[in-house]
DNA sequence: CCAAGTACTTTGCATTACAAGGTATCTTAC
DNA sequence: GTAAGATACCTTGTAATGCAAAGTACTTGG
């Protein structure tokens, strides 16, 4: 049991949400996100979003276009569907509504 | 995928954080722990509770007394160890921490 | 003594983050 | 033109864990 393994599994929650939010704002591709999460303190690896970003897509969230690069084979320019920002913003209810409990739960929303 | 899906993800992840802190307040058994997560509309079913409190107490953070009562069997009741405050404080930190990665990464800081 | 209520426990399953390794493409240097 | 290195994407196996569902055990009331 150590602090490490608890900041993983409270990051593990929040991830598809941040990754949709991180898409939201512009097209990505995976480098991009890793970069934003790792510059947030949200560390995440390839082998993590890679797979994530499948799932979300399949999902319909996301639609992605391949671009070529003029430093490397083409980028999966990810952005999201209508459905993604739609979804997105029910997220942000769910995060705000977490926040809330977390805080109820925790005794931080008056005193202290 | 449906918002439920991300709401119970969400959850996950400051799970045992609720619970440590609900028990920090005041001693309590099984059932009082549910019925205070569930008013902090955060909603747990026993087969998640029971085995995360073996563990807890199992990691060194948790310790309980049997207590009789007047309207059924024995109960458990939990109470923090002095490892259990220390994590506690620590996951104090890295929740305030989350919110502030999220929240920066969804850009919610200063402008919107 | 058995039915109902309360409390705690266990089992099997599905999800999923991660580590590690793999494949494919492109650039640079020679 | 090809070898080496860099970049990008993908896959596999593992471990953790929340949950549904069913089980065990104790207590009380009729």
């Amino acid at each position: 049991m150590n602090i490490e393994r608890v900041k993983s599994q409270m990051r593990k929650g929040v991830l598809e949400y941040c990754i949709l939010s991180i898409i939201s704002k512009d097209e990505v591709y995976a480098s991009d996100i890793l970069q934003t999460l790792k510059d947030a303190k949200l560390i995440v690896v390839e082998g993590t979003l890679y797979p994530l970003l499948t799932r979300l897509k399949n999902d319909g969230l996301l639609n992605y276009r391949w671009e070529e690069s003029t430093s490397g084979p083409p980028r999966k320019y990810y952005g999201l569907t209508e459905m993604g920002q739609r979804f997105l913003k029910e997220m942000d209810a769910t995060w705000d509504e977490l926040v809330a409990s977390v805080n109820h739960t925790t005794s931080k929303t008056k005193n202290q």
